[in-house]
RNA sequence: CGGGGCAUAGCGCAGCCUGGUAGCGCGGGAGUUUUGGGUACUCCAGGUCGCAGGUUCAAAUCCUGCUGCCCCGACCA
């Protein structure tokens, strides 16, 4: 019932990941005798807290909508459980990253959150991270800690198993919570202290190899911001506290970003890579990063007033971004203390070169959302919408609403679409007002009045266009 | 970590100054009504007033300490 489709994200290509559970299969849950509503994600079964009044915490938008859409629920500071609609979304967002670095050439795994401090001191990093490492220790007194990153670990993996250049390029990647114990959590998951992380880690045999790795990377950002439906536009940065001289903020535009970025206007009509971008062909890919790098982009930090006043002024885009995404290079940094080293062609051993790579897709949620919301809600790109459709039966308990709702939930569950039923014995007015600020991108209307003439209305979500048409039609048109 | 603020029902808040039976709106439950943009009405349930001390005949209210959370700044994916 509910919870075969709720497992997990529905689209056609994520759906591998997607454990189909049989019901029975979950202890504690009996299974429903009313077969007749069998594998209908119905709202009136659903768990979905919406919030009518707004939660004074909550200072920015998408926090503000997260809650009230019952996506998610504090903790602790900067903590979050994801409830259902939340943990949907946050799944397609997965979707789409795992898609796109999987495309690229990298190869998933998954690392421990829990790591020991030996590893650390190895790099010497556990005396320099500082307070935002989370410290704790175990039963036997040892030192560990929850892992704010994981290039050592990586680091330690690689140099267990790696011994010849024949073995590289190598890129490793994992989605996983981290931690870091900010001082000041704030704006929801924007920037909460636990927070999901996808990064992948790169070795080569050399820094041209690692910078053609960097550019994989580079183009696998720019098709999975797209396909989010976000103008994400990368600039040059700092590489913190990991180090290195290659390195690259992705940064969408959103007018309550945290912070001011400065780029040229052209960025927002570049053309981003279609699927078909080879990855192995290197001159090609340099010329697409040199493309995208070509023009003007700049945080508030590195910021050159002189250098943007030299582009014509129509062209100056002065706004508020959000760093979704952060890549760099960092060489030998943790190969030479950590003595990950390979040998090379010519019988030497030479320490590996490596590059991380990092898209938070925790903070992707609240950063979509603060890109594309309005007064009533959430409008949801279709990639990383929790649901494609949401019929709304607008006569609760009238027969002909009920039966035609059910049917088109049939039919559009069987053309692979992802169907929410608002089943709820709830006023058309408190229908419409759920359907919109949960942000689905499709509303189906069934009412009497439209049933009628043997029509339901189509409502889209994003500009809010509604049109009459036979139940026929709406199947074919969403089903696309 | 510096500065400011808050903590009373699931959510939003009043009550505190001036100590004396804990309130309102929303939400929840039962019902009547209504049925295409959060319908109206009736009834009901729900709170050791963040925690611990203290003052007092009496503390949500006054005093002390603690904890949690939020906002501004510095910092950060």
């Amino acid at each position: 019932m509910l919870w075969t489709e709720a497992a997990g994200p529905l689209s056609p290509q994520g759906s591998a990941c997607v454990l189909r559970r049989h019901p029975l299969s979950l202890p504690g849950h009996p299974v429903s005798t009313t077969e007749s509503r069998a594998f209908f994600m119905r709202l009136s079964r659903y768990f979905l807290p919406i919030l009518r009044e707004t939660p004074k915490e909550a200072e920015i938008i998408s926090h503000r909508l997260m809650l009230r859409a019952g996506m998610i629920r504090q903790e602790a500071a900067g903590i979050y459980a994801f409830l259902p609609l939340g943990h949907r979304v946050l799944q397609k967002v997965c979707n789409v990253v795992r898609e796109e670095q999987n495309r690229s050439g990298a190869i998933e795994m998954i690392m421990p959150t829990v790591q020991s401090a030996d590893l650390w001191r190895e790099s010497g990093r556990y005396d320099d991270y500082g307070k935002e490492m989370l410290r704790i220790k175990d039963r036997h007194d040892r030192d560990m800690l929850y892992g704010p990153t994981n290039e050592e670990m990586i680091t330690e993996i690689f140099r267990a198993y790696v011994r010849s250049y024949k073995d590289l390029p190598l890129n490793l990647y994992h989605i996983q919570w981290k931690f870091r114990d900010e001082v000041r959590p704030r704006f929801g998951v924007m920037r909460s202290r636990e927070f999901l992380m996808k990064d992948a880690y790169t070795f080569d045999i050399d820094k041209e190899a690692s910078r053609h790795a960097y550019n994989k990377m580079f183009v696998a950002y720019l098709r999975t911001f797209a396909r989010l439906g976000l103008k994400a536009i990368p600039m040059r940065a700092e590489s913190g506290p990991i180090g290195g001289d290659m390195s690259h903020e992705f940064i969408i535009l959103a007018s309550t970003g945290e912070s001011e970025v400065f780029c040229h206007k052209d960025y927002l009509d570049f053309e981003v890579p279609d699927a078909n971008v080879d990855f192995d062909d290197v001159a090609g890919l340099q010329k697409i990063v040199d493309k995208w790098t070509s023009l003007y982009a700049a945080t508030s930090e590195k910021h050159d007033a002189g250098e943007f006043a030299k582009i014509a002024a129509d062209r100056q885009v002065s706004a508020r971004g959000i760093e979704v995404g952060h890549i760099f290079y960092f060489g030998t940094k943790y190969s030479e203390p950590m003595k990950a080293v390979v040998t090379a062609a010519d019988g030497t051993e030479k320490p590996v070169h490596m590059g991380s790579y990092g898209i938070g897709p925790s903070r992707l949620v609240a950063a979509t959302i603060e890109a594309s919301h309005d007064d009533a809600g959430i409008k949801w790109p279709e990639a990383i919408a929790p649901f494609d459709v949401v019929i709304l039966n607008l006569k609760q308990g009238d027969g002909a609403t009920g039966e035609a709702s059910e049917k088109l939930y049939r039919e559009l569950t069987a053309k692979g679409c992802d169907v929410l039923y608002d089943d709820r014995d709830e006023r058309p007015g408190s229908k419409f007002a759920t359907a919109d600020l949960i942000g689905i991108p499709h509303q189906i209307l069934v009412g009497p009045k439209g049933l009628a003439e043997g029509k339901i209305e189509l409502k889209r979500r994003s500009d809010g266009t509604r049109e009459l048409v036979t139940p026929e039609e709406a199947v074919a048109r969403l089903a696309q």
